[in-house]
DNA sequence: TTTTTTGTGGGGAATTGTGGGGAAATGTGT
DNA sequence: ACACATTTCCCCACAATTCCCCACAAAAAA
């Protein structure tokens, strides 16, 4: 089981390259997983990296719930998968990200990385020091969740 | 059952490394517990310490009462785990404090351990001398929480 | 006092991270 | 098909950080 734990600050540079943390890709070959695949979150302005089996994984685990006569579901599927790209790791230890998603999560040049468990995801950096700003609401929610 | 107990104080380096204090090091031994994971505290300047088992613990119970599907469960998840990062203990017994986290907590070179049941508090001793001044508050609350 | 454990400091090698040049590949319009 | 811009890839150089090692001070134990 993968598990990607920490944040790490880098830098992306012109080119749009950006160096994949060396604590993740240890974890991932650990996993004798090398590719990653990279897409924009759903819901949040950042993007996903997915190790290819957890991918895979996920993709099975939505498609076995979908109908795929249902043109709602279909098209569900559909927006789930597209836009979704590999990500090959360059000799340098840099993924380089699509422009396409660079607009997307508004990266600039200081990005973080944040591990996620079994994906990591990438953050403007300003926009992920915002997400720390609301303590309290997290607070009241954790507490109302963990209540037992 | 993990139990740490005492106050140190200790010194960082230039590097942001700190001597982790034999007593500590002991009570996570007796656990089995090497790692350490480390946090920003949500509500006070400060970091907190946790045994990884103890860390791992909470993520499961969490992620257990998540949905990754639901856009605002989520973001719980995403808000806990931000910030968090494993911190190893190196050959001489020292942590080696990320950049980021020293200046989140401010941390200068004195610092001081708070031993806080299951995990560690980890203080800029400046920061935590003037916290020590408001025994009134504590008082009242100690009192509202504890009348039955 | 001597020995052991605990705590501080620093040098320097190895790894990690950043930047940029320029060749190859790809795409665009004419 | 051709010239041109853009993007991707491969290479090198170097800065910054982390890791590993050793030395030693300070405190506690023997």
């Amino acid at each position: 089981m993968v598990r990607f734990i920490g944040n790490i600050d880098a830098k992306m540079d012109e080119k749009g390259r950006v160096f994949f943390p060396a604590v993740f890709r240890r974890t991932l070959q650990k996993e004798g997983d090398e590719a990653l695949m990279i897409r924009k979150d759903i819901h949040q302005n950042c993007l996903v990296l997915y190790p290819k089996s957890v991918w895979n994984q996920q993709l099975d685990e939505l498609r076995s719930r979908l109908n795929r006569w249902n043109a709602q579901q279909q098209m569900v599927f559909r927006q789930f998968v597209a836009g979704v790209d590999e990500l090959p790791i360059d000799g340098n230890g840099r993924i380089l990200i699509p422009k396409r998603l660079q607009q997307m999560a508004a990266l600039q040049a200081s990005v973080r990385f944040i591990g996620m468990d079994d994906t990591i995801e990438l953050w403007a950096k300003e926009t992920a020091d915002s997400l720390l700003d609301n303590p309290a609401a997290l607070g009241e929610t954790l507490e109302a969740l963990m209540d037992f």
